[in-house]
DNA sequence: GATTTATTATACCAATCGGTATAATTTTAA
DNA sequence: TTAAAATTATACCGATTGGTATAATAAATC
């Protein structure tokens, strides 16, 4: 690993949270040098420009939340189970998203869907979609396996799932409260359990 | 009605949209100027400062939502029907409310919950709070009248309802498709019907 | 219709924006 | 250890930022 790439990996790591509480917009070169303690030399030297660095930082924050949900995932042994993970995954990792700015989807999807960097906002379509092809699969692997009910629309769930943690993340995000967020994962498990599993 | 409280209204719903699209940290000055075709002089003679007509702008578009909102409750006779009207709303116009850039509340919570302007993010807390509570006293009056179960945690509700409708505009807006929000929208009448009305 | 008042346009301000050329400094390899 | 190469710091660029003082204009009052 050449000092450049050292250097790469450090300037995404501590811009990472800057962007995803700033947003693209509102995070300037100057908060960029603020939070690395390096100049502008530094910056330009590993990255072409703001954009760059920016989607660098999503991939970083969406990668951490890729990895945790895909942890707790390969967990589980029954697809019950692993369909469970996601909750516990949000109801363990919340804190912690919440002090780095939140869901990285969530912010990225609100700014950008009507506002550029457009490379932004096909990054985010392509997680959206790459998630929720995710979750389908699962549930269409329990149905052949026998553990998820036959009749139940695998679509339609994974788009629940996805709706109710973005919603419960922002109405959290936003009241202060993880009230919000634990209602709606709950409500992930109480599908999960009478509606999905046999 | 004098000519500056025209033109500060006027400034106000042509920059609304830009605002509720770019966001505030995303919108300058000289997007204002274009919308409104007014200089500079005009919008400073009319607002303190850049801050002040983002707020305006968004009580202008929050004032939209809660205006439709409040009318279909009002013309339901029943609160089965005063319930319902919230999902039927947001199915006839969404198609509207994306075209302005979404729902304002959700494009200024996730702007302000880790950025200036602060105010916004009061705001923002604010008319989410009266949402849920003008949910709960609905659910609350159907049960003193009998129309809905005494069981049923008319806050857990209430909750579900805001996250449901908030994540599926998210997603739908960043989608392109608006199945996300039908299928929310679905779910939402479904809790109504099977698990509030008796 | 004249005059005062209220409103908008113009011209300008310092500060900051994203970005670059080049010099100084480290790394790296010989 | 030294020379070449790669990397970072400094100084600067034009453009744009939010904001203001003042001049021009339109509106309201008499």
């Amino acid at each position: 690993m050449s000092k450049a790439e050292r250097t790469r990996q450090f300037i995404i790591e501590q811009t990472a949270p800057v962007f995803n509480k700033q947003g693209y917009a509102g995070t300037s070169l100057n908060d960029l040098t603020a939070a690395t303690g390096l100049t502008k030399g530094a910056i330009y030297g590993n990255f072409e420009n703001k954009e760059e660095v920016a989607l660098a930082a999503f991939d970083y924050n969406l990668g951490l939340v890729n990895e945790g949900l895909r942890a707790g995932t390969l967990n589980g042994s029954t697809v019950r189970e692993q369909l469970l993970a996601t909750p516990r995954f949000y109801r363990q990792r919340y804190p912690l998203m919440k002090q780095h700015g939140g869901c990285p989807i969530l912010n990225a999807a609100v700014e950008c869907d009507d506002a550029p960097p457009a490379a932004l906002l096909q990054r985010v379509q392509d997680s959206l979609a790459r998630w929720h092809r995710n979750i389908v699969h699962l549930i269409e692997k329990g149905q052949q396996t026998g553990e998820i009910k036959p009749a139940a629309d695998a679509s339609r769930y994974a788009s629940l799932f996805i709706t109710l943690i973005e919603g419960g993340i922002l109405v959290s995000k936003t009241t202060g409260s993880p009230t919000a967020l634990l209602t709606s994962l709950d409500h992930i498990e109480h599908l999960i359990e009478t509606e999905l599993v046999v």
